[in-house]
DNA sequence: CGCGGGGTTGAGGTCAATCAATCAATGTGG
DNA sequence: CCACATTGATTGATTGACCTCAACCCCGCG
């Protein structure tokens, strides 16, 4: 088995945020995984459809998308290496949104019957993965905050927090250098903002001298600024460690 | 046994979304549930504590609310009858946010050990309850669409929709007439706007002749053209039912 | 070499916030 | 029973944050 698979990546995740035992290890290295690379922007599910896999991110960036009915799209929410995004497919039998790559990305795919399998005969396990759930549920609510009632630059601080402290908690990133070939576009349609807008705010920050930026490269130059900034706590993200 | 007893409203709510057999009923039905009164604007849960208990709405109308750090509120979702909001509680010890009544409102507590050795013995509850979870999730989602990509007016047509098929699909309100005494402070902070703009959209509902209010009554005059008013499609709400 | 995607910039317009009253309904103490 | 305070709804005037439109630039690529 190579050093990092992709079962690896998924119970690293689980054991950040869940305490996992040897046994359920051993149980969660079972999982049959189909990898698979997509190009950004692409479709990995979309609203209506009736899902039978559910999938892990192993690598790069996927969103939540929703679709208003003239058609503007909100990102909902984030999910980095590690995340299964659509784990809520298990019980919830109809999308209600899309998930799409926002980055070129690899993805690992289990079949929703043997993680249901999986659930019945192992309750840590359950609990872990209802965790997560949970955890996507807490990220949603602090999103809806962000998008109510912060302006765009206390917004945008606090995306950025998010994803580079989601980033190095799964051990991506380094010294909160993201990087993160997103576009100023995908970044506006996160946070409710237009991408002229996007671009304006990101100057901004750069001026504060709070990040810089180089190609996709996201450099927060002042963690300490930034999540000042970006009214960021760590609380709703349910790490077991405090914070860096 | 009276004929509304809190365990009813429990189960018939599970009942809605999930298939809840015989023996589960009667299992439900011994969950030891302590049912006490509470004003408006009051909270029943803080960011930070690590409550033992989670409760059930039995009347009013109850909210998940966070604070920025200058002080503004965001309400990230309603809660009404036959709902639990904080059953995140059981697997996230930090609470996140706050839940507050909006309106007068009746509770049932329900300790969380309880509840844990329930869905450990029982996993079509503990399915169930998972599952509401997770339609909580898809409600917040759509909150972030909504708050994040619509305008004021849209955006209000359909937290009225939303607000109006809930109530309905618990039985309590008839012919799309609720009777809601929530304020339009409360409103605006759940929509993310000021308390003056709401008034003025809801007046703007009011001339288009697609609702009525007397007092906090709400009347949805023309139950089709609010819905399409408001861009709202139940899909999200994950009811077995279609829809009236 | 033309093309397209993404980033950047400027000007003008609009939606919604803010500020500041007013008013109605309700409650409270003297 | 009345003066007074409080809460919530309403209105007008002004301000401001963000959007839209329309360029232009840069760069990788067929």
């Amino acid at each position: 088995m190579p050093p990092t698979s992709s079962s690896d990546t998924l119970i690293r995740k689980l054991q950040t945020i869940s305490d996992i035992r040897e046994a359920d290890i051993a149980v969660l290295k079972t999982i049959p995984i189909q990898e698979k690379d997509f190009s950004a922007s692409h479709d990995l599910v979309r609203e209506g459809d009736r899902p039978v896999y559910s999938f892990v991110v192993l690598d790069g960036l996927v969103g939540s998308t929703k679709y208003t009915g003239d058609g503007k799209r909100q990102i909902t929410s984030f999910f980095v290496a590690g995340d299964i995004p659509d784990l809520h497919g298990l019980h919830l039998s109809v999308m209600d949104c899309n998930f799409s790559t926002l980055t070129p990305a690899r993805m690992g795919f289990m079949r929703h019957d043997v993680l249901r399998n999986l659930c019945y005969q192992h309750p840590r396990i359950a609990t872990a993965f209802w965790r997560s759930t949970l955890i996507d549920a807490a990220i949603y609510r602090e999103w809806v905050t962000n998008v109510g009632r912060r302006e765009a630059y206390t917004r945008m601080a606090h995306i950025l927090c998010e994803l580079i402290f989601r980033l190095k908690s799964v051990g991506r990133i380094q010294d909160h250098v993201a990087d993160i070939p997103i576009t100023q576009a995908a970044l506006g349609d996160a946070l409710g903002l237009s991408t002229v807008h996007v671009n304006r705010t990101l100057q901004e920050l750069r001026r504060e001298g709070l990040i810089a930026t180089t190609g996709s490269r996201v450099h927060a130059i002042d963690w300490p600024g930034l999540t000042h900034a970006g009214d960021f706590d760590t609380t709703y993200l349910h790490q077991g460690n405090p914070a860096a």
